[in-house]
RNA sequence: GGAGAGGUGGCAGAGUGGUUGAAUGUGGCGGUCUCGAAAACCGUUGUGCGGGUAACUGCACCGAGGGUUCGAAUCCCUCCUUCUCCGCCA
């Protein structure tokens, strides 16, 4: 979330920012309920000041054995307004919580403003277009293959689910190995194998709640979300925490299931793989000094592009317009890898630079010099990658003329085979 | 799920309802001593929110949230969490 000092003293441009994002966050209450609230601070605590003094007499009274009893009673009075003031103190900032909760990170400086995806910057390419002999897309060559099965996937579960069999679950298993692996030996990362499940709190810590929420699958009775994206545990993992300096930046890199409902979304766009209530990623996480954030998120970007680079596919790189730029985010980056049987761009990997808005909402915090002040850190994340868009475009890429599909060579050594 | 015992500063660990933001130890920082270091000694050392140009000052915080009271780290209730034991289960 925004510091409230900040949006007290910067209103014009949260309003701006919120209109650039495509939100609709309203927060013209804000300014009279934080004037509200300093006025009542200062009644409330004038009270408590005197209850403070007095409370000290009568102590002294009582020790000395005189009567108190007059203080004891007039002190009554004083309780009893303090008490309906701090009850109206909760409910002010509770009604200033649930708006600043929904109001959005601020853009970065180089993020262009736009309404829509059409309006993102393609910053690079890489690589070459792959052209099929005969066009297929990869739910006929997985089925061909026998490795991928939607139908029993929907029986099971329901649409949107999958069955990966044989080869292409030792492949999918290839990936998320390789890729974790590649993190963690080429770029300094420490693997993280987090829960799936996670609470509330850490929920709105990332961003996700209050403003995602029909986007989740809640556990109910236990009030506990499945994760959307490892993200959520990762970044959560310091919440609450002052990080030791010497350490930063922090760098962990995790696979994990990602579930989302993806309510209302039906049709062409959205068969096969294309779109999924349950996907594998891999995720990578940073911690940062505030002023090394942004370089970061360069090398952050880079990093995840090695990783479409080492096997062969064709992406490119998309500086989102700020409508594109989620909530949480102040500027991000996408990678989007070419489908040839589809003939169209699939988005297997974010980054983002979160500056200090999680990192305030799920208060994670350092000290930058030894008798400084804490800070909050800035956290950054990006997929690393996302692999069920990987495996489109990997079965559509490596197709040969015979309907057989190539191992890229950086996964044979997790395969074990190099076709299937 | 049941029974019991805990949760106090960076860490360890005291704390009879009334000068307790909190003893003591330890760690950190500064200093004395030293060529330098160690030891010893002295000093200092939490966070958040208000007010003030500032020096400074008020309030809150002892797992979380309520309650009792003129006054709560201390008493009561609910919840979370850790440990020990029992039960159930993969």
């Amino acid at each position: 979330m925004l510091d409230l000092k900040f949006i007290r003293e910067n209103i014009g441009l949260v309003r701006e920012n919120i209109k650039n994002k495509n939100e609709s966050t309203q927060v013209d209450s804000i300014l009279e309920l934080d004037e509200k609230r300093r006025k009542v601070i200062q009644e409330v605590e004038s009270l408590k000041n005197i209850r403070n003094v007095v409370s000290k007499e009568i102590a002294e009274l009582k020790k000395n054995k005189q009567d108190a009893d007059d203080k004891i009673a007039s002190m009554k009075d004083v309780s009893d307004k303090i008490k309906l003031l701090d009850e109206e103190l909760r409910l002010i900032e509770a009604e200033i919580e649930q708006v600043v909760l929904r109001i959005p990170n601020m853009t970065g400086p180089d993020v262009p403003v736009g309404k829509s995806a059409a309006d993102n910057k393609i910053v690079r390419q890489w690589g070459n277009p792959k052209i099929q002999a005969i066009k297929k897309n990869h739910i006929e060559i997985a089925r061909n293959l026998d490795i991928i099965d939607f139908e029993r996937g929907g029986k099971v579960s329901g649409s949107g689910f999958a069955f990966y069999k044989g080869k292409g679950a030792k492949l999918e298993r290839a990936l998320i190995n390789f890729m974790i692996d590649f993190h963690t030996d080429n770029h300094g990362y420490t693997e993280l194998l987090p829960p799936f499940l996670v609470n509330r709190n850490s929920m709105l810590g990332t961003g996700q709640l209050p403003k995602m929420a029909e986007d989740m699958y809640h556990a109910t009775e236990d009030d506990m979300f499945l994760i959307p994206t490892a993200e959520v545990p990762l970044t959560n993992f310091h919440s609450d925490e002052m990080l030791s300096t010497p350490d930063l930046p922090i760098k962990y890199c995790g696979y994990s299931p990602c579930f989302r409902r993806e309510a209302g979304s039906y049709g062409k766009d959205v068969r096969g793989f294309l779109r999924v209530h349950q996907f594998n990623k891999v995720e990578m996480v940073n911690f940062v000094r505030p002023e090394d954030s942004w370089q970061r998120l360069e090398d952050l970007t880079n990093e995840a592009e090695d990783i479409v680079k080492a096997l062969g596919l064709h992406y490119r790189l998309l500086l989102l317009c700020s409508g594109d730029t989620s909530f949480s985010s102040s500027m991000t980056y996408d990678i989007e890898v070419w489908s040839p049987g589809e003939e169209n761009w699939l988005e297997v990997s974010s980054c983002s630079n979160f500056t200090d808005f999680q990192a305030r909402r799920a208060n994670i915090r350092f000290r930058p010099e030894p008798s400084a002040k804490p800070e909050f850190v800035h956290t950054l994340n990006g997929s690393g990658l996302a692999t069920s868009r990987i495996m489109v475009a990997l079965l559509e890429t490596y197709l040969n003329e015979d309907g057989s599909v190539s191992v890229p060579s950086c996964l044979v050594p997790y395969t074990g085979f190099d076709k299937i």
